[in-house]
DNA sequence: CAGTGGTCTAGACCACAAG
DNA sequence: TTGTGGTCTAGACCACTGG
């Protein structure tokens, strides 16, 4: 409740959700419509409306014209990960962030690149494999492929002192990608590199993004021992 | 744009977006308010507003009162995973979904699960270890630990035909949770367990929920090798 | 066909924070 | 202090879809 003594959706969502978590709408059960909420809570539609479209979001409700809204019977809850930059991610754990280049250079792209970056048998890309350290200690894993054509300068950078990673986020904007997650074990290259002992379990983010169909780059981040990907729900 | 001819929300987003990408606004930048972008497209604040809502929720954007809204230096792209439950996990993928109960009992609550359901020294609660099936292949082994006090009917429910995931989501609502996730070497018995060999890498998820400050479970979800956890963005 | 959610509008007041 | 985003309202029209 405002100052004003008006009803905030934010109010009105806590209230849906104590209705919810109380059961006073069990699962599957059709819920009163938005008309006669905004008069029960005395506010209007659109406040009731924004409240409910905030708690489907979440997953706790379905929503459908005509049918009306009901409680959602297995709640897909929905959470959220931050995908921050490599630098921010590490500096924002209280680390000295640090960066070394491993390789860059053009070469033949393998089957598996060019699928996902759309290239043509024989075609070639940029590599590029980077080290970030936190506190001096190897961090994660960078190895990425580039689409030249998708990357106007890509010569002119030589990803010594920047990582990919970052100029790609400043200088290519993407409208899309997709990110999978999943449990690998080390390679011989990447445990020494990782300086982790051969047949470590590693925390992998395959990362492709693009820009209006437009495949751009590549990456899959090994990240060392003991990371984990932390999130509230 | 809608039949009508007046902009819609979504819209305006897509042109705001085109901004962003081609940098017509770029990186750091102040962008127009809300009335004066209104007045340039033709339509009322709130329709701005909403349209400038979601993309800051996607973080391109920083908005703050006074200061106005700013293109997102370090864009944190937030994504969005899905979290159902384990039964409609397997059943979406298409497989035929199994079940079997390994353990259940009320067990001395070793330190770690003490501390993550704020039980004294001491206490007990009840642990219960399962497995789920993927067309008869095992496909996630999970450990749990119940807090009884949080619970009523606890001791009623065997778990022998349903399991703790989907019962506690039927019957203990919650109102949050903390997820991680995770890639570790598998334990010896959990190996033997998911039927893979010792040494293998899994993912590993790691899940708290609690109703209003009062914890209600931990779980340790352990997937088998080859599981991916996959999002757009 | 008709009921329900989805959205737009125009106006208003308010909370917050930069200067 | 004052500008900017945050939100509420009352009314309206529309899109979708269940029956």
């Amino acid at each position: 409740m405002s100052a004003n003594g008006t009803v905030g959706w934010q109010d009105l969502q806590a209230k849906i959700l104590e209705r919810l978590h109380t059961r006073y709408w069990g699962p599957g059960e059709l819920i009163p419509g938005e008309a006669e909420l905004a008069k029960e809570f005395g506010c209007a539609r659109a406040t009731v409306n924004r409240a409910l479209r905030s708690v489907a979001e979440a997953g706790l409700l379905d929503r459908r014209r005509k049918a009306g809204t009901r409680v959602a019977v297995h709640p897909v809850r929905k959470a959220t990960l931050d995908i921050p930059i490599i630098r921010k991610e590490i500096e924002e754990r209280s680390f000295d962030y640090g960066y070394s280049l491993l390789f860059r250079g053009i070469k033949k792209a393998p089957a598996s690149c060019r699928s996902r970056l759309e290239l043509e048998v024989g075609a070639t890309a940029l590599r590029v494999e980077a080290l970030h350290t936190a506190n001096g200690a190897p961090y994660v894993l960078e190895e990425r492929w580039i689409n030249p054509k998708a990357i106007d300068d890509l010569d002119k950078e030589d990803f010594m002192q920047l990582s990919a990673n970052e100029w790609l986020v400043m200088k290519a904007s993407f409208s899309g990608g997709d990110i999978s997650f999943s449990a690998e074990l080390v390679t011989k290259t990447q445990a020494s590199r990782l300086r982790i002992p051969e047949g470590s379990a590693v925390f992998v983010v395959d990362r492709k993004t693009w820009n209006k169909d437009h495949a751009i780059t590549w990456a899959k981040l090994t990240y060392a021992p003991g990371y984990r990907m932390h999130t509230l729900i």
